[in-house]
DNA sequence: GACTCTTGAATTAGTCGTACCTAATGGGTT
DNA sequence: AACCCATTAGGTACGACTAATTCAAGAGTC
């Protein structure tokens, strides 16, 4: 999924990105291309490779006679994958993993209205095989194949919507189950009314009950949120 | 506002980054890095760095002994604030346009109703300020002055929220709003009822009363939805 | 003869190192 | 305070070499 140590420029990367979406470095700090590249042990070249990819990540800002100085928190292109994909790995991952799943709150949502207009019958049958799926395996501690059909279920909701910018979330959404599945919460088996909500908004998009499915979806999403003990008040 | 020309780099980005935006390489289209370096004038290093920054932003794939492969719209990182800008400016603008839109009809109710929570007293004195200002400007055609505090508007609503991701969407929203104040609709003064909705938010974050400021906001995206004809039945 | 497997030549991106250019910066001078 | 210049670190160019992948020709097999 990921795309790892593609080249030399890739594997510098892979240590450098999650160092600086770490917060190892404070915004302002200055970092020389020639000290980075003696550091990697690789040429100039690819060390300004680097820099451009991060630079256009919005993680930093090349300027003559200056360097490379990290920019704030506030800049960066938070819904860059990579980006995200650091940042998950790193400390702050428990403060990321709330940003998204709220991101969810909204998104997903209006995305099954949406999908529920828009979806294909080809769609709608992979939407309600995800749902059964998911039923199949919500007991016994099948959390990994239940977590294959959730993280299904979820993609084909956003790209049934028919709107490419929700579409794009599907990788994110999928980040956020798989993290919470393998290192948060839910030891035990999943909480059996969100699978029925599953159910019932494959159901609802079926049927092309627009404002069913949005309302079913927001349930499942308060839950999410619930989990992570983000109230709605 | 945008990162114009930033070295030779930047100046082949935007050229190359439009054009394939424009869908003017259909997908699996090769580019060679020599012939592009010799077409921009440019030298081979100087090429490289712009076909990594392409290839972040997933709109290119290299490959050895094949080249630069042109990635399906689908993978696209469509977040990226440069690709929604070469997009704003090129042929699928309209297209672009309301994905946004309806993006915007997710995120920003739910981001209202979070900066009634979250919103600090500065924060609120900001927004009342930026209503006030639309409705000074929102008769006698100073459309200039009312998007001027319109955008300001939204960006205090999404940065109020305290969620990161919705923050991050302030220059999209932004973007939105400049073009269609612009170039499509709005040749007139803005819609009354519009106006008075975002005094009421205002008034509603002011207040703390979450529900009502997310209902509202709601109300303001579906004006929007329905300028673009996209209908919510 | 048709098919598959192996091998090697051609091609293109990847990497490196050097040399030189350019522009911000900061200190020293007037 | 205004100005000038040496310093410094990124920006650009070029050339040589490396490495991976594709494709096709040829050997081997059924």
């Amino acid at each position: 999924m990921s795309t790892p140590g593609r080249g030399l420029h890739g594997h510098v990367l892979d240590t450098l990105g999650p160092e600086i979406t770490a917060g190892e470095y404070p915004p302002g700090s200055v970092l020389r291309t020639d000290e980075l590249a003696q550091r990697f042990d690789v040429s100039r070249s690819v060390m300004r490779e680097a820099v451009r990819v991060l630079e256009s990540m919005y993680l930093v800002e090349s300027r003559r006679r200056v360097g490379v100085t990290v920019r704030p928190k506030s800049e960066w292109n938070v819904y860059d994958p990579q980006v995200i994909r650091w940042r998950l790995a790193g400390s702050d991952r428990p403060w990321q993993l709330r940003s998204l799943t709220v991101l969810r709150s909204a998104v997903e949502p209006v995305a099954a209205g949406l999908a529920a207009r828009h979806a294909t019958a080809e769609q709608c049958a992979e939407l309600t095989e995800c749902a059964l799926g998911m039923v199949a395996h919500s007991r016994g501690h099948k959390l990994e194949g239940y977590l294959l059909h959730d993280v299904a279920f979820h993609r084909v909701i956003l790209e049934a919507s028919g709107n490419e910018m929700f579409a794009r979330l599907g990788d994110v959404v999928a980040e956020v189950l798989t993290g919470r599945t393998q290192h948060d919460v839910m030891f035990e088996d999943p909480d059996p009314a969100a699978v029925t909500l599953h159910v019932q908004v494959a159901e609802a998009v079926r049927a092309g009950d627009s404002a069913r499915a949005e309302e079913l979806t927001r349930e499942i999403t308060v839950g999410a949120l619930q989990e992570l003990d983000i109230l709605a008040p």
